[in-house]
DNA sequence: AGGCGCTTGTGAAGGCGTGCACAAATCGCG
DNA sequence: CGCGATTTGTGCACGCCTTCACAAGCGCCT
């Protein structure tokens, strides 16, 4: 509908103008174009149907098209989408550019794994800083940072512009170390506690839970035992499905 | 719409009928509700009501209500829930009664972290075994499991019935681990590489991704950087956003 | 026993997301 | 220079999900 506007029509793709504000379906799936772009740039791959990057990503050919559609056009009709266009472009919009410093609280079992996590860095972040309570902890070096006692998040948060944090203490602590957070102005959380944190309005906070991903998996699996069980017994419904167990499509990223 | 089937119609709630086919939506809030009942029935809580809860789970009564709806009619007008029962009806509904065997494969940095987290077990779930095709890795012991073989799979999951698979090897690997997991009979996998996976029909996929989770906050953090920097700049559709930056949705805790 | 306050369960409306199907646009080639 | 092959961008319809609002149901108190 009406025009759209070219961001960078004349062709640098610079300066860009004022963001889109895209639906939260499609901010969700930017990052895997994102991946499958930066595999298809490794493999010499110069441009890219929609059908093909689909394919990569894992999504409809036609929910590719128009979630790339919000960011302007950048495809070329009987050709495809410029790789390396696309990539600034997401990247872009993304607010990869910046490389945003994540901070890590918790620095226990699971914190330490992350902290390892080359994916943080190769994907478009830097760790800035990681914290713990626990003095025993405080002062151990991992991948060149050291460990620092949460109580410095104030002095560092100040060096520092911290743009996200990232809770890995247990659910007990995280409350409160999502408040010490928010304090000192970090205003994206992201939560791997088994909790449902409260934070003010303006800041964003997403989760991953583990138990929950595999409850849902186990929810499929006890239906589909169900299924095949009593093929007939159940009644209405269940009997009623076309194909069976079609594999449902997780992942809203939405979450989902 | 349609009809609704009332699983225990006529009345006992001990061994449950058939499995209602559950909006995808309510069969992963229903983890969340689960965990939030939990926690009230530990903390002394015999009932509780649809406002609480939702609270407590960070959701919307209205739709708190309207999931449980769909697993029956387990509340008391005038009262509300009764805790126990609910976590019954819960648990049986997302299979928890059985204490799947869930296979975790690739035991490096996160695979450790995952093998020794007691969430699993606290949750539902039992590590049945623990694979890596290192053969250095081979023979630890990881929090009373040793590390197996890859090769050694098929065995192996002849005698555990593996329901759930977990990988955490490089995303090099995990089409091949999941190609394997699917040929030993797995029908549910949860996939912590950064790639994505092909399996048949009737498999279940879920996947983790921690970029992913990242990226997603810092389009938001980006966006609300471009909002407060250049208040009316961009024009057209920025302008027209009524609330200007309210927190999108994902999992805000509301609860107090 | 009856009324009153509280809470559930749900009908209906609106919004969002998905996928189809096709017109518009671009390239390459004869 | 025009035509056909190809692929994008999108209008549209449908279905899912969310949310509101309220009638029905339940317990308690008088
Ligand atoms: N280990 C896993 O694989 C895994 C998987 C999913 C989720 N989780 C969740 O992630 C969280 C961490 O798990 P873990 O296994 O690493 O636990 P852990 O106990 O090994 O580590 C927690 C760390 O947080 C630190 N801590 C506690 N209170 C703190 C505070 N107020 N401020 C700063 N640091 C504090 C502790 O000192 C400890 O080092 C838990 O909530 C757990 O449920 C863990
Ligand atoms: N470390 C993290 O915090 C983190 C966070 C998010 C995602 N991830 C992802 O999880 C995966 C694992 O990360 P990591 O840091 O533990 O890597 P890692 O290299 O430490 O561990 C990978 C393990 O997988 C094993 N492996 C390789 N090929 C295998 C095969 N064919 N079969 C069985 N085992 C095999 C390796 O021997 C190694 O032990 C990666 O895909 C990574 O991107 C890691």
């Amino acid at each position: 509908m009406s025009q759209h506007r070219h961001p960078g029509a004349p062709g640098r793709a610079g300066a860009v103008p004022a963001l889109p504000d895209l639906p939260e379906a499609t901010v969700a799936r930017l990052p895997e174009y994102l991946r499958a772009l930066h595999n298809l740039a490794e493999t010499g791959h110069e441009t890219v149907s929609s059908e093909g990057l689909a394919s990569a990503a894992g999504v409809n050919s036609a929910k590719l098209r128009k979630d790339l559609s919000h960011l302007g056009s950048y495809g070329t009709r009987g050709v495809g989408y410029d790789v390396a266009l696309l990539i600034d472009q997401i990247e872009y919009v993304l607010g990869l550019t910046q490389r945003r410093a994540v901070a890590l609280v918790g620095v226990g079992n699971l914190g330490h794994a992350l902290a390892g996590y080359d994916g943080f860095v190769s994907r478009g972040f830097r760790i800035a800083a990681l914290f713990d309570a626990d003095a025993a902890r405080v002062g151990e070096e991992i991948n060149g940072l050291v460990v620092r006692h949460i109580d410095e998040l104030p002095r560092v948060a100040a060096e520092e512009a911290i743009a996200i944090g990232v809770i890995a203490t247990p659910a007990s602590a995280a409350q409160s170390v999502a408040d010490q957070l928010v304090a000192v102005g970090v205003t994206s959380i992201l939560n791997f506690a088994p909790c449902v944190l409260s934070v003010p309005e303006g800041v964003d906070l997403r989760k991953v839970d583990l138990a929950i991903e595999l409850q849902i998996l186990s929810f499929h699996e006890h239906r589909k035992a169900s299924l095949t069980a009593l093929p007939a017994t159940g009644g209405s419904a269940l009997t009623a499905l076309p194909g069976g167990l079609a594999v449902t499509d997780p992942q809203e990223a939405i979450g989902t």
